[in-house]
DNA sequence: TTGCAGTGAGACGCA
DNA sequence: TTTGCGTCTCACTGCAAC
């Protein structure tokens, strides 16, 4: 019989010496299902030393009697960065060995290389059958019983999968959970912190909170299993999942012999690969893993994630800190703030939840990973999926990851600017500078012509200073890739434009173009990471020297037409708005460079001070555009940003600079008399490597320090929050962790000096204001 | 010992 | 575990002056 499926989760087992892979889905009529399919064999490419392929094809028939894991092999024809080669596709048994096989076979046969022997195999069906993850197919299948699998039905693939045009979504249940562990001293240790609470709500309303009895959590944890179990969810979501709520819980069970069985398949949940933990037949979510979709947010934390989204009504805003848990569950009158609390975070978990999920969904169906790898998988690894799968439809063999020394190279150019406020000044953006370049001038690392190697007859395209050569055709890798990605986010947006706002297709659309473009602005990136089986000096340096040429050069023809420039960094020009001679220079810039440059945003005014990459603009709506100052950093205090942030708005709002130093003065008394509050006075900074590392003595690094001696385990990526305080003198010596700390220790002296000034300044020394009339 | 200029580490943001 | 460009603060070093 033939089915639609829409693919959830993928995963594989080896049963009786035989590969199955195992697709947790839908089918057509919201049913939850799983195909198994057995009509894929593991295999890997082999490639001869010295051109010989026959005789290693005939080494390896000849070794077969004593290899019985290998099933069968063929001569077929590849290509690698381009050049046609033969190799050998060896066929196995297991997948789980294939770079064991792999590389006995190089030692043994004195094989030249070895290709794709690291690819999963999950992820090899995914790729060799072209399926794309979170999109619907068409199966035949045969339906078997006999299974002890949590799904309405189970079947057999009997084909491979066909793409269908179906763009709906399954009715997805999404299950949203937050636990709260006691721990009195630091960060919680499974081995003796009970988990109090787990408070748990699904997109149906259904909500459930499992609460300790005198702290023993081997009851709640069960039925915690039991509710997840009971209602099924196809996705299951929290904030650090990941890192902290299922290994914490799975920890606590084994400790008292429960088993954890939550997975579709029976198991326990188990960390996979990207550090992320797999619930089998599911897709497990982590909010902190989305990190980059709300960059506004400085200091990551769940509350302030739904506040920037407007999720956090003010009477909710019943915040716990960790280190106040313990007090607020040993008082018993005091026990139901906890519990609100805990509900309260897994509802706005759900809320969230929401809007990442239909992103999440389309870039999992474009890169090809599955929904759960795609918060954990770095940019990089998103763009490599999905050029590998367009490498596999071309016959171009993966190329293995290469150890190359490092290299650096000119990026982009960005122009001082010229300080003081502008009225009318127009931002012209190139879109999508770098991919554009990477099509037109065809750079790949499969198009590169070698130094001293002759010019094919198509002709060449020479990068700026004769630096590198890349043939005008035919088409190289990058350009196909990047041209195809290019039609398809113009072809969605076309569609988009007949929507309606806001519709369901609509968002779905947008979401689509959204996943697309960020592959596409990935690429350039992803050419020159060292670590890219793509990796390719010369197409990153290339491409970054041929964008400065035509930035430079739009520089000069704007000047050349009578445009004053007053800014550029890398893509965009700011330009004093003169409506006849930019469509002048829009024109231009079309014929002379075969580039679009696009007009972006217009200020009503802006303000620059010597500093590259820093300014704030006047929007025409009234509203501040502030880029690069203190305002948007997430290493100055609170009440830092905030003097700074008024000084602008007056500044350019009001242009009274007299007013903007009263504000400031105001802000400096307020602090002097105490009226601050103290959480404004907080500095958070990132731990970016393990504290035994630091080479020279940092205040946060002494302020994780006090943490760890106080009961904290810290680890790289965390936020340090810290105060500075009276004692000592040099910074590391006077910082001490916020909730350490109280407002009696505060060295005011040091916000004053060092904090607020220097933000005020920044902006106010722009009209000759020295520190010494703020006081 | 103090002051200070120069350098580098470290964090974060821009395109 | 995408790139380079850039700002800014503070620790550290070495040297001169006290």
């Amino acid at each position: 019989m033939k089915i639609n499926f829409w693919l959830l989760d993928i995963g594989y087992e080896v049963v009786e010496d035989s590969p199955e892979i195992r697709l947790w889905g839908f089918d057509g009529n919201g049913n939850r299902i799983l195909i198994i399919d057995q009509n894929l064999t593991p295999y890997f490419y082999l490639t001869p030393k010295e051109g010989n392929i026959e005789s290693l094809y005939d080494q390896i028939t000849m070794l077969k009697g004593e290899l019985p894991y290998i099933v069968g092999h063929y001569i077929v024809e590849k290509k690698i960065f381009g050049k046609p080669i033969k190799a050998i596709k060896v066929e196995c048994k297991n997948p789980d060995d294939l770079p064991k096989y792999a590389n006995y076979l190089k030692k043994t046969l004195n094989a030249g290389s070895s290709f794709e022997d690291d690819i999963r195999f999950s992820m090899r069906y995914l790729i060799d059958k072209e399926v794309n993850p979170c999109s619907w197919m068409e199966f035949e299948v045969e339906e078997i019983k006999n299974k002890n699998f949590k799904v309405d039905q189970i079947y057999l693939a009997k084909s491979n999968p066909k793409k269908l045009d179906r763009f709906d979504l399954p009715k997805l249940r999404i299950l949203s959970f937050d636990t709260v562990v006691y721990g009195v001293k630091g960060t919680s240790k499974a081995a003796q912190d009970p988990v109090l609470i787990i408070s748990a709500i699904d997109n149906n309303g259904v909500k459930n909170q499992f609460i300790s009895e005198n702290k023993d959590d081997e009851m709640l944890i069960k039925k915690f299993r039991n509710f997840v179990n009971e209602v099924d969810p196809d996705i299951l979501v929290s904030y650090e999942v990941n890192q902290v709520h299922l290994p914490y819980l799975i920890s606590r069970a084994e400790r008292q012999g429960i088993v954890f069985s939550i997975n579709r398949d029976g198991g326990i949940p188990h960390r996979s690969v990207y550090g992320h933990i797999s619930v089998t037949g599911r897709a497990n979510l982590d909010i902190y893993d989305f990190y980059d979709e709300f960059t506004q947010v400085k200091v990551k934390s769940l509350e302030n994630i739904a506040q920037s989204l407007g999720l956090l009504k003010t009477e909710e805003s019943v915040f716990i800190d960790d280190f106040d848990i313990p007090s607020f569950w040993d008082i018993e009158e005091n026990r139901h703030h906890l519990l609100r609390f805990s509900e309260t975070r897994a509802q706005m978990i759900l809320h969230i939840s929401q809007t990442i999920l239909e992103n999440a969904i389309q870039l999992s169906t474009l890169v090809g990973l599955p929904l759960d790898h795609i918060g954990t998988a770095a940019t990089g690894f998103k763009v490599e999926w999905y050029l590998m799968r367009h490498a596999h439809r071309i016959g171009e063999l993966f190329p293995n990851r290469l150890e190359h020394p490092y290299y650096t190279y000119e990026g982009g150019l960005v122009l001082p600017p010229k300080p003081g406020i502008h009225n009318n000044v127009i931002v012209l953006d190139f879109k999508s500078m770098y991919p554009n370049i990477m099509i037109s001038k065809n750079i790949s690392p499969d198009t590169v012509i070698q130094p001293g190697e002759p010019e094919p007859p198509e002709g060449v395209w020479e990068a700026p200073k004769g630096k590198y050569r890349f043939r005008r055709a035919p088409s190289g890798f990058y350009k196909e890739v990047l041209t195809d990605l290019i039609k398809r986010r113009s072809e969605v947006s076309k569609k988009m434009r007949e929507l309606k706002e806001g519709s369901f297709e609509y968002r779905i659309l947008d979401a689509q173009q959204r996943a697309i473009k960020l592959i596409t602005n990935a690429t350039y990136g992803y050419a020159g990471w060292l670590g890219a089986r793509w990796y390719s000096k010369e197409v990153a340096e290339a491409t970054a020297a041929w964008g400065r040429e035509t930035i430079q050069n739009t520089i000069e023809f704007a000047e050349a037409i009578g445009l004053e420039v007053i800014y550029s960094d890398t893509d965009s020009i700011f330009v004093v708005y003169d409506q006849a001679k930019i469509e002048e220079l829009l024109e231009g810039v079309k014929n002379k460079l075969g580039l679009e440059i696009k007009p972006e945003t217009i200020y009503r005014s802006i303000l620059f001070t010597e500093a590259k990459k820093r300014y704030c603009g006047l929007l025409p709506d009234g509203r501040l555009d502030i880029v690069g100052l203190e305002v948007i950093r997430g290493d100055w205090a609170d009440v830092s940003k905030k003097v700074q942030e008024d000084v602008l708005g007056i500044v350019l709002r009001e242009r009274d600079i007299k007013k903007a130093v009263e504000i400031v003065k105001k802000h400096l008394s307020e602090l002097r008399e105490r009226k601050t509050p103290y959480k404004d006075l907080i500095i958070w900074k990132t731990l970016t490597k393990p504290i035994e590392k630091y080479k020279v003595r940092a205040a946060h690094v002494q302020a994780a320090l006090m943490l760890e001696e106080a009961g904290w385990s810290l680890s790289i990526g965390d936020k340090v929050g810290y105060v500075i305080t009276l004692k000592g003198s040099k910074m590391y010596e006077k910082a001490k962790p916020y909730n350490l700390a109280s407002w009696d220790e505060i060295d005011v002296d040091y916000y004053v000096e060092n904090q607020i000034k220097p933000a005020a300044l920044r902006i106010l020394e722009q009209f000759n204001i020295t520190s010494e009339e703020l006081n």
